[in-house]
DNA sequence: TTTATTTATGACCAATCAGTCATTTTTATG
DNA sequence: CATAAAAATGACTGATTGGTCATAAATAAA
């Protein structure tokens, strides 16, 4: 990695956990300068604009949550096991595994109708999610664990939706009371698809 | 009413869904100026400061909502049907019934680390509408329409938090394939619960 | 070590921001 | 109708915004 290669990706992991909190609209680049304690000119010897430094954050901060998700599944065994472990890696919107909270709820609903590109982003984010969640339900079903007639695809909707909207009620709250209940629901709900 | 309360509503009424669609920290004093094609001067006689007329403008995006909920729910006779017309109401996140889609999804995320008294507001709102879901199944089950066994609350979080996450998923894909499925799944576990 | 290239600096720019205020116009009241 | 109060105006302020650029320092290759 050379010098500039080295600084550019420094002030990308300065610079996401300040999106991620403040949002895109409300951090400036003085913002990213402070947390840096670089010059402005450096600045724009790297991102040729804000909405370019913006856009890497947005990746760098889904880059986090999915390699940190990962991580979380790989201690699981069975596919009931990956399941509960995606419910827990969620499970603590008051201290998220990503500074800010869960990036796909913040930057898509700042961006869903001001920025297509960054919506964009967070559209092929929730997709990816969506094809995870079903394959590991898939495997399940096929390895005799889950009831043959449960719908992968459905489901993986159903508990992405509860698991962003859990999160909302429990940033708002200040606690996780409301993510437990949805925690113990799903986990009731995949519980009675086991064989 | 007065001129001034005129004047102060009206702004408001202007203003509301410019915050709701491009956020607080995006909306400038004169994105409202352009919007009322009032003079600056005008707007601080009514509000002091823009956090005050944002704040109203929070309010009134979130009494919109609740009215035209209110309105909706007075169609369904019994509880299950009163549950359908809740869930049908938010089925549309690409035509919402406030502009800019949901504002609780919308402030809330906004707000969860940035603004602690729109928090709140959110925080507040969420709450009322809980009562009243809750309020709503165990008027069901006090009928004997539905499952004495079912937790109501429980039922309440769930089903705020599933339409809440399927906003956000329709909203960022464009379509509303997913808030479809989220419904379709809400009201087979409701109807699932019919005695 | 020399030299060309890359990286870093901070003063500077125009535009925009939230907010103020003296002045004028409109409204309401006696 | 007269007059006091409320409302509306728009020029103005100082701070901050995103962004530029000549210059200097650091790096990398010869």
């Amino acid at each position: 990695m050379t010098k500039g290669e080295e600084t550019r990706q420094f002030i990308i992991e300065k610079a996401a956990p300040i999106f991620n909190t403040k949002g895109i609209a409300a951090t400036s680049m003085s913002d990213i300068m402070e947390a840096t304690k670089l010059s402005k000119g450096s600045m724009y010897v790297h991102f040729e604009n804000k909405d370019v430094l913006a856009c890497a954050a947005v990746d760098h901060n889904m880059k986090i949550l999915s390699s940190k998700l990962e991580n979380a599944l790989r201690e699981g065994k069975s596919a009931k096991e990956q399941l509960f472990a995606y419910i827990d890696f969620f499970s603590n919107p008051i201290n998220p595994p990503v500074i800010g909270g869960c990036p796909l709820l913040n930057f898509g609903t700042e961006a869903d109708d001001t920025n297509p590109i960054v919506k964009e982003k967070v559209n092929a984010a929730i997709k990816r999610g969506q094809v995870l969640l079903t394959s590991i339900i898939e495997k399940g079903i096929a390895d005799k664990e889950f009831d043959s007639d449960w719908n992968a695809s459905e489901f993986a909707i159903t508990l992405f939706a509860m698991l962003e909207g859990g999160h909302l009620m429990s940033r708002v709250s200040g606690n996780n009371d409301n993510m437990k209940t949805i925690e113990k629901t799903l986990k009731k709900i995949i519980s009675e698809k086991l064989i």
